[in-house]
DNA sequence: GAACCGTGGTA
DNA sequence: TTACCAAGGTT
């Protein structure tokens, strides 16, 4: 992990954003690429929003990004670009939560501060038969205090990711490798036969299922898109000009031009369909599907969208099924 | 406490 | 296909 080769705060602060719920090899190039683009807090402070975002894009969770950049700031502006040690001032920057304070701090700066993740609350209920819902914070804040206690006098970065790598690598969900833990003797979930039964996750709710309809609508070299408001979902990024239907395409096709009229005021005959994509998120099911639109210009265009040339989409930052539609507009 | 926020991989 | 998971934070 090129995170590990570096003990500039700002590198590792950057990986522990981008680890937020996003597995390693996912992160990697994009941390390289980061890195390069913004090689320091400064750089990233000083850079265009929606080119934060572009080198976002894929990624997903964009508000870490936004929020990235705006801690930037905040470091440039009041503690002279370099990040801050005090555990006060760091939770203060957003994005910084309980768990990437525990990271930074013992990782970059070698301080004494738990970094509970989903791996250490796995190994930790599991050591010491912890029949409590890790999803609970009070758990979490049991757990932090446990392994803020088994801290060594030195290596404290080490520690941190020994916990972590532990759960990720030998201390699994499901079939645990307990035959070649380094902990196997002292845990009491092996001892008990309870690998299986430990932690105790509550269920989440079940994923709603959404289904949108996309409007591809190109006038000479610019395609019509829709610029995302901060703070809703996507928030900065855009999209091609997007509702949500009432339910499955199939029985709803009839409805889609009006309810694009309706959101957007742009009178659109979706004809013949062009391709259909699926993607998941967190809390959706979407069902993203994507018409080449006939159709008018609107007399006034909506104030989400614009008209983008070509030539800039490759500046343009979409959510990465937009991304690919763009890639096979292109291609 | 619960809902919300993306994406890709896997069983 | 569905459900769940992965180095969480904010509202």
């Amino acid at each position: 992990m090129p995170w590990r080769k570096t003990k500039d705060p700002y590198a590792i602060w950057v990986s522990e954003i981008m680890l937020q719920q996003t597995q390693v090899d996912t992160v990697i190039p994009y941390f390289n690429r980061w890195m390069h683009t913004f090689p320091t807090i400064k750089k990233l402070a000083q850079a265009k929003d929606e080119k934060v975002l572009k080198m976002w894009e894929g990624l997903g969770y964009y508000s870490r990004a936004r929020n990235l950049q705006k801690a930037a700031q905040m470091v440039a502006k009041e503690h002279g670009g370099k990040l801050p040690k005090d555990s006060a001032q760091l939770s203060s920057l957003p994005g910084i939560g309980p768990y990437s304070l525990g990271a930074i701090s013992s990782i970059a700066f070698e301080l004494p501060i738990a970094a509970v993740d989903g791996n250490v609350l796995r190994v930790v209920s599991r050591l010491f038969e912890i029949h409590k819902n890790i999803k609970d914070k009070k758990t979490v804040d049991e757990v932090r205090e446990i392994v803020t206690a088994l801290f060594s006098d030195k290596d404290r970065g080490d520690m941190t990711q020994a916990w972590m790598e532990l759960g990720a690598t030998v201390c699994l969900p499901t079939n645990p490798k307990c035959l070649i833990c380094p902990l196997q003797k002292l845990c009491a979930a092996k001892k008990k036969n309870l690998t299986d039964k430990l932690p105790i996750v509550s269920k989440r709710p079940k994923t709603k299922k959404v289904v949108t309809a996309a409007i591809i609508l190109k006038r000479e070299n610019t395609f019509l898109l829709e610029k995302r408001p901060l703070g809703k979902i996507m928030g900065g990024l855009w999209l091609f000009p997007t509702v949500e239907l009432p339910g499955p395409v199939n029985k709803h096709k009839q409805e889609i031009s009006a309810l694009f009229e309706k959101e957007f005021g742009i009178k659109v005959k979706p004809a013949n369909q062009l391709l259909t994509l699926s993607h998941s998120y967190t809390v959706h099911r979407a069902q993203l599907n994507v018409f080449l639109a006939q159709g008018t210009t609107p007399k006034k265009l909506h104030p989400d969208l614009n008209w983008i040339n070509e030539s800039r989409l490759k500046e343009t930052p979409f959510p990465a099924v937009h991304a690919k539609i763009i890639d096979q507009i292109l291609n």
